[in-house]
Order: structure tokens, then C-alpha cells, then sequence
DNA sequence: CAATAGTTTAGAATAACTCTAAACTGCTGC
DNA sequence: GCAGCAGTTTAGAGTTATTCTAAACTATTG
């Protein structure tokens, strides 16, 4: 399992330190794409694992991976931010009272009727999120 | 001027005081509908404006503006809220060099292929957000 | 295997809020 | 009109999420 974490972080160019292969398999491996964690989530998980990293790294590895375009980060609630093990082209479903983030294909939803964009300017990426209540 | 935000305060059932008067005139008056404003930002503007208010009220005022259903919150960076004067149902184009938001209305698009929704939930709102980066 | 460049870390620092408890102020009712 | 209270405001402390700093460590390269 470490192997698959090892290829993961040479391909994405990051030196393969014991933390950031540790982190790499915690998120991916034995895991379907699609796992949504905070910081705070995966430091937990890592340490309930008996691993030895500190918060300031797991932060750290967040955004080097999101950088390496092996994690996307979601904003939906202000004050924290989750990371998306699928970097493929998708969107979400957010429950709001449980905090869960569900993903949903891209190829699913069709969306017509964007407005023009502005010269100079190109669309980065069109993130749709369905904000979900309890009934 | 003051009569509208005096006006507005009292039907959405929020007492109409010297601090929230000022704060909805800067926010409504004199402004197309669609203005996005974070705390920080408005707090500046009523200082400028030679208005005695501390940043702790805009905090308050703008989160029960927000519940009283005079503004709608919009999450689209970590670390920040912005909050939009536009309530009606619309989507968003965000700037991510500039940090502008701009609306977009909810009749242009049309969003198809929404995945069922889980028993027991409905949706409380959709948001899209098209992010846009220099070319 | 030594040098070095990239990493990790504890703890301090920062940013964006929220809380607290005391001071203040709209709104009643008389 | 004003006393009195419930609702507001505020300074400053507290909290939470995250980043920074500078020293200690470690993967790679020669």
C-alpha cells in the first residue's frame, strides 16, 4: 500500500518524506475517490493511526497537494476548509446540518445559460454546490 | 434616505437603532441591488463615513441582516465571508485575482441532471459559482 | 557518507470572528 | 414626557482555523 502513495508523490513531483507518505495513504489508499477531510480531520485520523505529524504539516501537505493537483479544495461553510480526494471534474452535495459533503459527476448536470465571460478573463473551474436541509 | 433603511429595518422586525440605520443606508441606499461586502469592508466604509460603530455591531448586523433575510451570505474563499445584498434567487462569477464577486441571475441558467435528493433532505439552495482567472 | 536543499515542528503570530459583561438606548405605559 | 426594562452596543478578551518562524531534521546528490 505504501507503493501506490510513493508513485502518488514522485509523479506530483514532492519528495517522498515519511509524514507526506503517510498523509498520501491515510487520504487515498483503500479509500474510493471522493473522501472530503479538514485539517483537523485528517490530523485526527494520523494520529489515531500512530503517526507522528504535527497540524502545521498536515495544513502544509494539504495545500502542496492541492498545488500538485492530487486534492481540490471546497469552500462551503465559512471558517473551514475541506479537501476532495476527486480532482476530476464534479460538483457537490452539502448537508448542512450533518457538515457532509457528497460528490456529485459532472457529466451528470448540464449547465446552460452562463453568462458571457469577460474579456481578459477565463473560467477556472464552475463549482455547483446543492445545499441540502433536513425535511 | 433614511426612510428606506428605517422602513426596511422595521419589516424585517429588527429595531431601528442609530448603528443598524447607518449600516442599511451604506449597504441599500443608493446601490444597485447585487453589492458584496465582508465585515471588514463595510466596517471601513461606515468609519469613513464618520459613523460611530464598532466592528463587533457589523458582525451582529450583518449576520442578523443575514437571518432577517435582508442579505444573503456567500462563502466562495477561505477564511472570509462576503455577504450580498441580492437575495432573489442568483449565482455568482468570482474574480479570484481581484476578489470581486459579481451576479448573476437564476433565470439565465438553467441546471440540469441535479441528482435525486436523499430521502428526508430537500434543498435548500443551489449556489454556482463560475471562477474566473486572468488569461 | 558529507553537504545541502528541502521538510518538519513547536510555538508564536495572525485573521476572522464570537463572547462577555457593563453601559446605553429605543420603546412602552402611565 | 419620562421611568423602566428589554433589546443593543461595545471594548476587550476569547476562540478557531490557519500561517509563520527559526531551529532541528532528513532525503537526495555527488
Amino acid at each position: 500500500m505504501g507503493a501506490a502513495a510513493y508513485a502518488r508523490l514522485r509523479d506530483a513531483g514532492l519528495r517522498p518524506t515519511r509524514q507526506r507518505l503517510e498523509l498520501a495513504s491515510l487520504l487515498f489508499d483503500g479509500h474510493p475517490r471522493g473522501r472530503h477531510v479538514t485539517a483537523e480531520m485528517l490530523f485526527a485520523e494520523a494520529r489515531a493511526d500512530g503517526a507522528r505529524v504535527s497540524l502545521a504539516t498536515v495544513y502544509n501537505t494539504l495545500n502542496q497537494f492541492t498545488g500538485a493537483g492530487l486534492l481540490r479544495e471546497v469552500v462551503v461553510e465559512p471558517g473551514t476548509s475541506h479537501f476532495d480526494t476527486n480532482t476530476g471534474d464534479h460538483h457537490h452535495l452539502y448537508f448542512e446540518d450533518s457538515g457532509e459533503l457528497r460528490d456529485v459527476d459532472a457529466d451528470r448536470i448540464e449547465i446552460k445559460g452562463l453568462p458571457p465571460i469577460p474579456r481578459g478573463a477565463e473560467v477556472a473551474r464552475v463549482d455547483v454546490i446543492v445545499r441540502l436541509r433536513r425535511k
